[in-house]
DNA sequence: CTGAAAGCGCTTACAG
DNA sequence: CTGAAAGCGCTTACAG
C-alpha cells in the first residue's frame, strides 16, 4: 500500500518540472512532442494516476455530472441513463447516477451530496412534491442544471426543460386507433393532474373531440400491476371500449398480460397503444404498438447541451420539445 | 455567481477558528454543544456547502463508491443498483453507478475514470473478456474491491466474490418441475461456458441425473428475444419437452410470450421456471415461477461489507454464497 | 517552451 | 476545548 505517485514523481522520472507535467496532463499545445512523449512514458512507468480531487480543488471543475432520476427501475429511464452516460463519457465527463425513487426528500439529499462532491452540472428528471428543499439546494449549488422529461412547477424558466412532445404522441396514438376503426377509445393510467399525464391525455382528447368521440378516462399508477387491474375494469364496466391508449408501456404491458385470463384478444377485441417504446414491448405478446421518444437521440442531445453549457456557457432554451413517432406493431391490430 | 463560502467564512461568522469549524464538520466530540450550534447556524446563514474535493485531497477518503455493472438494462441489476445505492446513502457514502454494457474495454475505461475521481471502493459485476486491462487498473488503484454475481477468472482470490447460490437455485428449480410431474426438462439460455451458466446448469444436471432423466440443453443469449426463439425451437424439435428451466427471467418471459402464437399453454403443456425473480415476472401471463436471490438482502449485505472494509479494514471472505429460494407461481402449473 | 511560487479548501498534529 | 501552521496534489499566472 505505498503512496500513489504524484506529478512531482513523474517530473523527477522524466527530468522536467512539475509544471510541464501538468501542462502535458492538460494537453497543452505548448509542450514539445518529444517532451510530451517522455512525460507520458514516465507516467506509465511509475504507474501514475491523475488525482482529480486535487485538480478540482484548484480549478473548480470536477468533470462529474449528476444524473438524478425519479424512477430508475422503469426501463425507459434505465435506457436513457445508460445511453446518456456513454455519451458523456465520450466527452470526457463521468456520470453520477442517482435514483430518487419518487421521493422528494431523498432527492434533495442526493442533490446536496452531489453538490458536495463538486459536480459540474445536473440533469434531473424530478420527483414531484415538496419542491422547496430541492430548489433551495439547487439554487445554492449555482451550477448548470437541466430538467428532462418532467419539470418542477416552480422551476419553469429557471432551469431549462427538455422533453419529448407528449401532446403530439397522444394525438398520434389516438389518430392511429381511429384509423384502425376503433369506436370507443379509453385513456389508461398515469396519475391525475401530473403535467406529463395532462399532456398525453390532451393530445388524445383533442383528437377524440375532432372526431366527435366520447372519451373514457381511467387514471392511476403507471405500472404493470395497475394495467392488469385496468383490463378487468374495462371488461366489467366498459365492455364497449375497443381501443386503449396507455399512459406508458408498463401500463400497456400490464393490460396485455391480463387479456388471456379475461378472454380478450389484444389487437382484436381491444387495440392497445403504449407510450415510450421500451424494449420489452418488442417481445411481448402481442408486440406492442407504441409512441417512440427516440431515446438515443434524446440522450445525446441532452449530453451535448449540458456539456456546451458547462464548457462554453451556452444556456439551452428554457423549453424544448423533441420529436416522437408512432411505432406500429400487432397490439393495435395492424 | 459569487464564490461559495469556505470554512474560513463560517469561522468568521461564528467567531471561532477554522479548526473548530472543521471539527464540527467531522462531528468531533471535543467541541462544546453550544459552539457546535453556533457554528451550524453560521453555516446555514451564509449558505455554506462542504467541499469534499478539498477534504478528499487532505484525508484521502472520498466517500464515493463505484458500482460497475455489466448490464444495467437488465432489471435484475437495476434493482440491485437502486437498493445498493440507498443502503450506502444511509452509511454516508455516495454511489457512482457505471454501466460497462458487457464491454471489457468500456469497463476498464470507466474504472480508471472512477479511480481518478478517488473512489474509496469498488463493487463490480464484471463484463467478461480481456481481463488484463481491467485487472491492471484495479491493481494500480489498490482500493477495496468486491466482485458480485460474477467473477473474473484471474481475480478469484484477489478480489472477494459474493454471489447467490446459483447451483442450489438450479437444483430447486429442477426438483420443483419433477415434483410437478415433468418428464423431460430442458435448460434454456445462458451463454455456454460462463461460470454462472455452468453453475445453474450443474444444479439442474445433478437433479436430473439423480432421477435418471435425460437433459436437454439449449444455451444462448440471456434475453427475451432469445427466449421467444427458443419456444419455437422447442415446439418443432423437442415436442416432448414438458418443463423448462430458464437461465434467467428474461429468457423465461420470452418463452412465455411466444407460447400463444405456438398454441402452447404455459403452466400446462410447458411448465416454466425462471431465475432472478425480477418484478416483471409477477405481472406476466402467466405469473412466473422463479428462483429468488433476495436482492434486498444481497444489496444490504454487499453495502455493509464494503463499508466495513473501507472504514475498519475488515476484508470479506474470498468467496461467499447467499441463499436462494423457489417462488412458485402459475407458470409451472402449481 | 520550462521553472519557481502561490494557492484552491480542507484536515491534521501540536501547542496552549 | 481552541488557535496557528503545515500540507494534501494539483493549476495558474508570471518570469525567464
Amino acid at each position: 500500500m505505498k503512496q500513489r505517485p504524484t506529478i512531482l514523481d513523474v517530473a523527477k522520472e522524466a527530468g522536467v518540472s512539475k509544471s510541464t507535467v501538468s501542462l502535458v496532463l492538460q494537453g497543452s499545445s505548448s509542450v514539445k512532442e518529444e517532451t510530451r512523449k517522455s512525460v507520458r512514458q514516465a507516467m506509465t512507468e511509475i504507474g501514475y494516476v491523475y488525482n482529480r480531487s486535487a485538480a478540482t480543488l484548484r480549478s473548480a471543475s470536477s468533470g462529474l455530472i449528476g444524473l438524478v432520476i425519479n424512477d430508475l427501475r422503469n426501463p425507459f429511464f434505465t435506457e436513457f441513463a445508460a445511453l446518456f452516460q456513454m455519451e458523456l463519457a465520450k466527452a470526457g465527463f463521468a456520470t453520477v447516477l442517482a435514483n430518487s425513487d419518487e421521493d422528494p426528500k431523498l432527492q434533495s439529499q442526493m442533490i446536496s451530496s452531489l453538490v458536495e462532491h463538486g459536480v459540474s452540472g445536473f440533469i434531473i428528471s424530478p420527483s414531484y412534491g415538496e419542491e422547496e428543499a430541492t430548489l433551495a439546494v439547487l439554487d445554492a449549488a449555482n451550477t448548470p442544471t437541466l430538467q428532462v422529461f418532467r419539470s418542477l412547477e416552480r422551476a419553469e424558466g429557471t432551469y431549462p426543460f427538455l422533453a419529448p412532445d407528449y401532446l403530439l404522441g397522444g394525438r398520434l396514438a389516438a389518430e392511429h386507433l381511429i384509423a384502425q376503426g376503433c369506436q370507443t377509445i379509453a385513456f389508461l393510467g398515469g396519475l391525475e393532474g401530473r403535467p406529463v399525464t395532462q399532456e398525453r391525455m390532451q393530445g388524445y382528447l383533442s383528437v377524440l373531440e375532432e372526431h366527435g368521440l366520447e372519451p373514457v378516462i381511467l387514471t392511476g399508477q403507471a405500472t404493470r400491476a395497475f394495467g392488469k387491474s385496468l383490463a378487468a375494469t374495462l371488461k366489467e364496466e366498459f365492455p364497449h371500449v375497443d381501443g386503449a391508449i396507455c399512459f406508458n408501456d408498463l401500463v400497456a404491458l400490464g393490460v396485455l398480460s391480463a387479456c388471456p385470463d379475461l378472454g380478450m384478444t389484444p389487437g382484436f377485441d381491444l387495440r392497445v397503444v403504449g407510450f415510450d417504446d421500451i424494449e420489452d414491448g418488442q417481445d411481448s405478446y402481442p408486440p406492442l404498438t407504441t409512441i417512440s421518444c427516440d431515446i438515443p437521440g434524446f440522450a445525446s442531445s441532452t449530453a451535448n447541451q449540458i456539456v456546451a453549457w458547462i464548457k462554453n456557457g451556452v444556456v439551452p432554451p428554457s423549453t424544448a420539445r423533441s420529436p416522437v413517432r408512432l411505432v406500429i406493431r400487432a397490439s393495435s391490430g395492424a
